[in-house]
DNA sequence: AATAAAAGCTACTGATTAGTAGTAAAAAAC
DNA sequence: GTTTTTTACTACTAATCAGTAGCTTTTATT
């Protein structure tokens, strides 16, 4: 085997322990939140020391902006992924739904709505900011474009409809469902989804 | 002045700065949330030392505890005070519209959504939990009596609206309409209110 | 005014945790 | 098989913060 291949394969398995740390930062942000989640509960969770994760990420800080990021990466390659066929306010709902889904298996951070002092310190990561930046651009386009054909409500400022869209993707209800009414996780996206378009009005 | 007298005085000087620092524990959770929060914040905020606060309260489980208790109590209050003549869905809508007030003017702090360690904390506060439950079945009668007479959704499980409309009282689109949108509060309530009812479709 | 009591404060303790120094073990190179 | 290099770990440091001991000042009492 060549120096470069096995260099290569190190590589690799480096990758994949990088993966491995962000999966585990996921799931602790996403129970116990940024400011509780420990360097060493990360490491210890995925059997490793501390200074051994800390080979991987410079601090706590570059830790949960990469495995944001990556959540970021996530949901604009679902985006991307949709059929050209679906219409505005389709893929504002498939999208949706694809978080929620991700957030039902226990992988979804929502930080940026939780505190102003993680928010901050997000603000600061250049790649991450780009990286919202951009994924938002998107989405006030689809908000625009939905509202113009009629999908979406054209009484309310785009702004309210785009903030309080992202709001339904970090929305408490679905805990608390999944706590106390115990409702599968299919019935707890079907109504999240007619919460959010339809409201909480009787249809008509 | 009697000794009685004396000491009524000092007893009510010792309530209302207990009520300046719950106030300014409601402020600093509001921004900061529990964990940042510090007894010294409290304490600095308000211009006395921290032993002082520990007059006061016991703990910082306490502190928060009693915080939220008034909180609740607030809102329990409002609720009562609504004319008998509204309709079920138009008290929850009024108690929705005070609960955005107060987050706007900068006193809400909504705990118990954010982490699963304050709700915990909460939860192991009898006083607290006893007050959650009375507001939670008074709100649940609402939502059942407005689902019986039309004016909410029969076709949504009566959690997934309950749950929903507490959610709608901690929506961080709120924050994010004031903070990039500078839109004023007024108009924040209003298209707050409409989206929870109403959802983000295209009225008919 | 002298004394007693209450209130408040400075300066500490102990626990936690981000981040690191320096050593041990394993792998690679020769 | 020996040396070098990489990898990982144990055990520390410095900072933060909840909670407290014990002293000081103010206020009330006689």
């Amino acid at each position: 085997m060549s120096i470069f291949g096995k260099l290569s394969f190190k590589d690799q398995a480096f990758k994949l322990r990088e993966d491995s740390i962000l999966d585990a930062t996921t799931g602790i942000l996403a129970t116990k939140g940024f400011d509780l989640m420990t360097m060493d509960d990360v490491a210890n969770l995925i059997g490793i020391s501390k200074p051994s994760l800390y080979k991987h990420f410079k601090s706590k800080e570059d830790l949960v902006g990469t495995t944001m990021v990556r959540l970021l990466d996530g949901a604009t390659y679902q985006l991307e992924q949709l059929p050209a066929t679906l219409s505005a306010k389709e893929k504002l709902s498939a999208l949706l739904e694809w978080a929620l889904r991700v957030r039902l298996e226990g992988g979804m951070p929502f930080l940026p709505s939780t505190s102003a002092h993680v928010r901050e310190m997000l603000m600061r990561n250049l790649k991450y900011v780009g990286k919202v930046i951009k994924l938002n651009a998107k989405l006030e386009k689809l908000v625009q474009q939905a509202q113009k054909n009629g999908e979406l409500s054209p009484d309310l400022p785009s702004d309210v409809i785009l903030y309080s869209y992202y709001a339904r993707t970090c929305d408490p209800a679905v805990e608390y469902l999944q706590r106390f009414s115990k409702m599968n996780k299919d019935d707890i996206v079907k109504h999240m989804l007619q919460v959010c378009f339809e409201g909480l009005h009787k249809q008509v």
